[in-house]
DNA sequence: CCATTTATGGACCGACCGGTCCTTTTTTGA
DNA sequence: TCAAAAAAGGACCGGTCGGTCCATAAATGG
């Protein structure tokens, strides 16, 4: 499904399907699965039901491939940034003050994949083996941060790399509610501080 | 609405109001707000349709009085827990502990707020007014802590208490995000030593 | 015993849900 | 030019949504 068959047989798409899986993101991101409607899908990506359907199968499917997409995007900043990276302790401080400081004018708040554990829960059958999925990813660059830093010899002693990479995810996580939860960036960056602490 | 007239003139309620709303609290956890359906409500409240929306009005004044209710435990707890703590910096501790060592039998993962605005928003008109009411009041709490800490002494030099009730704010937030992302409590627990080294 | 008051069950409402299907349109390769 | 292929528009589907209404049941005070 949503295969681009630029060369195809018949009739063209008259759509553009990355464009408008973007769109279809950014609507679950603002309003959650539950609360976006098949009608309002086939209003922000600008196609009709039967297009919807015939390129995405079905609610369930395209909401994942929204989460996927997402869950991509950001992962792949984050492996990109990490490597290029003066150093891993820097990407992490870097990371989270970008984390704190955002401030979204007219876009979705908090995090996609946050937003939807919270609403379905890590087992629900709709979305749980996503959401695994991208939680893993996103704690294994984590991981392989904090790891090398411990190479490095910049993690101070006493500190468990893994145990370091779960603290900066749920600060990570408690940054994203916080955002969703109309807390200003100066409140959220009162937090930068306790990452500082613990990785010095 | 929900009101216990005992001695009412007519037929009295079949039901027990407070028992009633716990278990539309349990639901509305466990599911979200939008998963939530009136006759899933109308069944696990044992009431019907008619009893529902005399007694409590509609789907989201019934979700109204669940957040409030949920807020108004939990602030209890914490205020009765921190006015008999021995010390403030332990009540935050035993705080932050108990919510990272937290393993829900059947009831539901995370917490009613945070999933409640992950899902629908601070800003929504549905629920937004009384989600900043129970996050104000919850941090109020945090920083009564926090300030009776500085008055202490026993808060390091250069922490500003209010932040420091941010920090522990988002730990938590995040704490909780994480249980609905099915992390162990021994995962979490790895955030202890955060805390830890944020008030020493 | 009766009028009043209140709660209850259940029928009922229009709207919208996610999803299917069929017809029409537009493209391709032969 | 024409048959095959694929997409688009939109009617249509049963089911369920949140919510209303009314007749009935059960309690009260007089």
């Amino acid at each position: 499904m949503a295969k681009s068959a630029s060369t195809g047989r018949g009739r063209p798409l008259q759509f553009d399907p990355e464009q408008a899986l973007q769109q279809a993101m950014l609507l679950f991101w603002a309003q959650g699965y539950e609360g976006t409607s098949t009608s309002q899908l086939m209003a922000t990506m600008g196609l009709s039901k039967s297009s919807l359907y015939q390129a995405f199968g079905s609610k369930d499917a395209l909401f994942n491939l929204c989460l996927d997409r997402y869950g991509e995007m950001t992962a792949g900043y984050m492996s990109d940034t990490l490597a290029q990276a003066k150093s891993p302790k820097q990407f992490l401080l870097d990371l989270v003050e970008a984390t704190a400081s955002y401030h979204s004018e007219d876009g979705p708040n908090g995090c996609l994949l946050v937003n939807s554990a919270c609403e379905l829960g890590a087992e629900s059958p709709r979305a749980g083996p996503m959401l695994l999925k991208r939680r893993d990813k996103a704690l294994a660059i984590m991981q392989q941060a904090c790891r090398a830093m411990a190479e490095n010899g910049e993690l101070p002693k006493g500190r468990e790399p893994d145990a370091v990479a779960n603290q900066v995810f749920a600060l990570i996580c408690g940054l994203k509610v916080m955002e969703r939860m109309s807390f200003t960036p100066q409140q959220r960056r009162d937090c930068l501080q306790m990452v500082e602490r613990l990785l010095s």
